[in-house]
DNA sequence: CCAATCAACTTACCGATGTCAAGTTAGTAA
DNA sequence: TTACTAACTTGACATCGGTAAGTTGATTGG
């Protein structure tokens, strides 16, 4: 939506529900998710209080505009990590570390991801993102599996996997483990925990094998 | 409540304090997070906005001491379980399974107990009680380790434990693992993955002990 | 028995928020 | 030009967290 070339600001912004995207993404990061209310955001573009509402039906709508474009960042981010493996146990410990840089470095705005009570009952676009992220995880796994030659249900491994990576985000983000432990760095610690679930999965899938002795 | 025998309402509740901790907790059951507010609780109770605040600093400090409940909760409960069993992998488990537990019956509860946001900056009493939840899980791992004879820092695989059971806790609470597995039943999934994380930690320690042919 | 004290509670208010109904503006298609 | 419509504004409502100042009533010292 063009609406001219002019400099003084036109009655129509042209790119309201965007720039409001971006508006609460920009509070999130800097302060919180608190912080973040549909008239703060309209004030700081320079809209009015009931602008945003032909845009997006209520605050979890546009919320679940913001979740949805995490997911975004997410896949992007963790599909070119998994290109730039080529074993699927190295490309597992990529996702993983990628998806924690993530969690950690946007710690609110990974919040809005998972905070359900944010987001709109049935928002397609988030469900098909977020699923398209669950499918990265997903699709490692059954790689690992067709390279061992497992067979069965891998649903348990995959969810344990996610299990974990997603507690530790969760816990690191809401300073719980800083809190506990003293550890600055979630870097080395996520390392080793990588590599623990790595173990655990290549044993399981292992396990799995017609050929393995276990039934 | 005491504060004498008369049946009119008496200017002073009495055990406005305690009150407003179950009065939170109720609604926070039966409905929501959000359901929250000082003024429902006081108006439930019988008293007006501003009594609250004669025993919380803040909305903050009194939803600080709905969290430590939940965690002197979890300690009883977890307590109980791990009394129950003989050996420290089976008291893992069951821990385990106790967890989650707690934080499926009791899904917003369990929210208020780990949204650091939603609690006040220093709360003595929920720091202590979330450390003594935190001790359960720390001392099985030490009684695991003593009894393996294994050496070294145990604190990765005591944060891979919390990190994948607290990981399951809240992807289910959010409804994340029924609306993308449709499993409904918990149960049954809960207990293969902590059987594959007990596997994890004991694998674990055995390398760490002196005599395992690992470094 | 009385007066002083003090915690517990009330009243009245402030600014902010989510949301809605009704009106206004400005592009666009006939 | 006219009619239509999406985008935006105005103004309002109920509710919220929080605060200041006043009121009640139990306790205590004399």
């Amino acid at each position: 939506m063009a609406s001219g070339g002019s400099a003084r600001k036109p009655y129509h912004h042209g790119n309201l529900r965007e720039a409001l995207i971006d508006g609460a993404i920009a509070i999130i990061q800097e302060q919180d998710i608190a912080a973040v209310s549909l008239r703060k955001v309209a004030r700081q573009i320079g809209v009015t209080n009931a602008a945003p509402y032909h845009h997006f039906a209520n605050k979890t709508a546009l919320l679940s505009a913001v979740a949805a474009e995490g997911f975004r960042v997410l896949v992007e981010r963790g599909t070119a990590a998994i290109e730039a493996e080529a074993s699927p146990r190295a490309q597992l410990n990529a996702l993983g570390m990628t998806y924690l840089s993530v969690a950690i470095e946007h710690p609110a705005h990974y919040q809005v991801m998972f905070r359900s009570d944010l987001h709109q009952a049935d928002c397609e676009d988030l469900e098909c993102v977020s699923g398209d992220a669950f499918g990265m995880l997903v699709g490692i796994i059954d790689r690992l599996r067709e390279e061992l030659g497992a067979e069965g249900d891998v649903l348990p491994v995959t969810l344990s996997t996610w299990s974990m990576v997603h507690g530790f985000a969760t816990l690191w983000t809401q300073g719980a483990l800083e809190k506990k432990t003293g550890i600055e760095d979630w870097s080395p610690l996520a390392q080793h925990i990588l590599r623990m679930l790595g173990d655990l999965v290549m044993r399981e899938l292992e396990a799995m094998c017609p050929d393995s002795g276990h039934e």
